[in-house]
DNA sequence: TACTATACGGAGGATGCCTCCGCTTCGCAA
DNA sequence: TTGCGAAGCGGAGGCATCCTCCGTATAGTA
């Protein structure tokens, strides 16, 4: 998945390549049926590796699941240092709550799974939590200082509001695109007026 | 279980006497190891009855966990109303934070496993969680009017605070009798001051 | 190319979920 | 008390999943 990070995996090249592999599958698995609807078998299936492979590399379910997470978070905190020095500090907030609101729908599939086994003050669980705020709050900054996003938004209220609005937008008989409608109402909110509004 | 209760289950003696001997034999089983660590199997064999009586009573594995969460619940409302009625308020209400703190630490296992399949905002969950407030409520609301708790104490503190004591005292490692020594703590703070203060 | 440490794959044992159906027991009525 | 039908019981067994183990294959090295 996350190539930018540093090596990590394991050593040899194909033990990567299926580490890699297995992490894609696993994570395209748990978006599509939650994390609870998976046999890990199917998961070696999608990597097209036997489930022995996947055991060496991911011991229990909850490893997997564990890795799949932080994976993401990872990714995350990599985009955001990307959108930090993008052009456009309001194009970068907007581009980083959108990939916020695909994260939380992801991980709402996989915390109940998560937190059975970890607890609710997991080491894991609050580290990825602070360095998502932290992101947000870095570049929300950046955005309210070039002066395009309104000065009293806080990043608490941005990060709440994009949870509220997955899970409303989630509900079932919702139809897909409304998340992305309601999103982009979010965030015309959010940016500083471009004309003075009529009395 | 509660044989205070209604009768609500099965029509025949035996079916019936089944019916409690597995609720009670869940009851513990969940308590002891966990909501996600019990097979169904070894409650049947507590229970001393077969699978298949099992699962004609639960159908599937979350209607006995709703069973029992709703059994525990009305179990403490039935307790709550004798406690209404109990000569001394005060020890009344430290009788019912004393079951309410019990309760949590069985919620506590098998809540996890709750939410994966009812979802946050269940009916029986809100509606549970609403009789507990309430009884809580009733039983303070007596204790203040006597005068024998501090008139400033809000249900909704106490709620929180006997969770957080939970949460507290179960942590790994921690000694069984904490949990007993800081509720005596809890309720003694919450007590009017037998004699004033020494400045 | 030859060699070895490393990794792969999947058969298979163990366990758990749930269904199905022949046997047993209850409760009622005569 | 006895007989009978309905209700309930129990557990074998089918199916799915978890995880282990070990013979086979391959990457990396000299």
């Amino acid at each position: 998945m996350n190539a930018t990070r540093a090596p990590a995996g394991p050593k040899r090249a194909d033990a990567r390549r299926n580490y890699e592999l297995l992490l894609a599958a696993a994570t395209e698995a748990f978006a599509e049926r939650g994390a609870d609807d998976v046999s890990l078998e199917e998961i070696a299936r999608r990597a097209g590796v036997g489930i022995g492979t996947l055991y060496r590399h991911f011991p229990a379910r909850q490893a997997l699941l564990e890795a799949v997470y932080k994976d993401q978070v990872d990714g995350l905190e990599v985009l955001a240092g990307k959108l930090l020095v993008h052009e456009s500090p309001a194009e970068a907030l907007a581009e980083w709550m959108r990939a916020f609101a695909a994260f939380g729908r992801t991980k709402r599939s996989m915390s109940a799974a998560l937190m059975a086994t970890l607890g609710k003050q997991s080491e894991l669980l609050s580290a990825c939590s602070k360095v998502l705020r932290g992101c947000t709050e870095a570049l929300l900054a950046r955005a309210q200082e070039a002066g395009v996003v309104r000065p009293d938004v806080q990043s608490a209220d941005l990060l709440r509001l994009t949870h509220a609005l997955i899970m409303a937008a989630d509900a079932p008989g919702g139809d897909p695109g409304q998340a992305d409608r309601m999103f982009s109402l979010l965030m015309d909110g959010l940016l500083v007026a471009q004309a003075p509004t009529a009395g």
